[in-house]
DNA sequence: CGTGTTTGACCGGCGC
DNA sequence: GCGCCGGTCAAACACG
């Protein structure tokens, strides 16, 4: 049971690198073939949006061949494996089941996101595909972004030179946008407090604003809102970094399960999301999807036994915890 | 009591 | 300048 959840997290930690790459796939490759291929990557569990895209992750033999088949595709994934991978040395044998878990666990610590405009531009549902260039327009006005945005060392506390400048802080923050099921949304680690909910004209659903929760200081923001044309996917936008280590279980053993609504807002994970995921119109009438469905048990991220997470998270260098 | 959600109010950016 | 819209705040409340 732990075991098996402990591999899940293991292989979960691998599964992200998986951002690196699509999130480095520019639009202009949306190879129906590839992104049959990427759709099916997905559909078999095998995305996890939730280690951060800009967290280096081990490079395990699935990823490798994803990334060698689309490798030929984008020219700024070539650089993918060096990219995503500076501290790794996945010809480690022990690479997979400590150095992944120990990498995953420092991930989030990095600094930074991609640039945004690198984010995921798969066509993982084609009848999605406007609402994501939109979603891409929309977001390339708001974040500056160089030529060389996928470059590691682009830094997203630099100011945008251009002389459109006066933008927001807000606007000009990084940003993260990403689309999950709703299995996958449960299985964010972090522990996240909601502190919003704003309808968003031109959605039926409502737009849920999460903070970190793990630390007071902790920047680190997160917008989730359901795909209007695919119910079961969410978009979730990451801004901002976290301030802190992962934390290696979900903490919180205190509220956040009210239901005054059951209906429209269902017990949630103790830490982690409920989500309205019904439209505001029917919000009564039709069963909510959430992505913390009570229902849908396995390795829920909550389900972590402290312990275990405890061992498997141990101190590497020093420089966590 | 600590931590979570809910939700109306408030604020700032942006387009007209 | 005004209104719309998205993002955040904070009080009230729930839960263990």
């Amino acid at each position: 049971m732990d075991e098996d959840w402990d591999l899940f997290a293991i292989v979960r930690s691998c599964q992200s690198a998986t951002n690196t790459s699509t999130a480095a796939i520019p639009e202009t490759t949306t190879n129906t073939t590839s992104s049959s291929l990427f759709t099916s990557f997905l559909k078999e569990d095998r995305y996890d949006a939730f280690s951060f895209p800009n967290t280096v992750q081990p490079i395990p033999n699935e990823f490798h061949q994803l990334h060698q088949f689309f490798s030929p595709f984008n020219p700024t994934t070539t650089n993918a494996t060096t990219l995503s991978a500076p501290r790794i040395n996945p010809n480690s044998p022990y690479f997979a089941q400590q150095e992944s878990q120990q990498i995953s666990d420092h991930l989030p610590t990095l600094p930074h996101f991609l640039p945004e405009p690198s984010t995921p531009s798969f066509n993982r549902f084609p009848d999605h595909q406007q609402q994501q260039q939109n979603q891409l327009q929309l977001l390339q006005k708001q974040e500056f972004h160089t030529p060389q945005n996928n470059s590691p060392t682009v830094s997203p506390n630099a100011q945008p030179q251009t002389p459109k400048s006066r933008k927001s802080r807000k606007s000009q923050q990084k940003k993260m946008v990403c689309q999950v099921t709703a299995d996958k949304l449960s299985a964010d680690l972090w522990a996240w407090r909601k502190y919003g909910q704003k309808p968003i004209k031109g959605s039926p659903y409502p737009r849920n604003y999460y903070r970190c929760s793990s630390s007071k200081g902790c920047m680190a923001r997160k917008q989730v809102e359901r795909s209007n044309t695919e119910t079961d996917v969410f978009i979730v936008t990451y801004t901002g970094d976290h301030s802190h280590p992962r934390p290696t279980h979900r903490n919180s053993l205190a509220g956040s399960t009210r239901s005054k609504n059951p209906t429209t807002n269902p017990p949630a994970l103790h830490g982690s999301l409920s989500f309205q995921a019904a439209p505001f119109s029917s919000s009564s009438s039709s069963p909510p999807l959430s992505p913390t469905s009570p229902s849908e048990d396995p390795p829920e991220a909550g389900d972590v036994e402290p312990d275990q997470d405890m061992e498997t998270d141990m101190d590497d260098d020093g420089d966590i915890r």
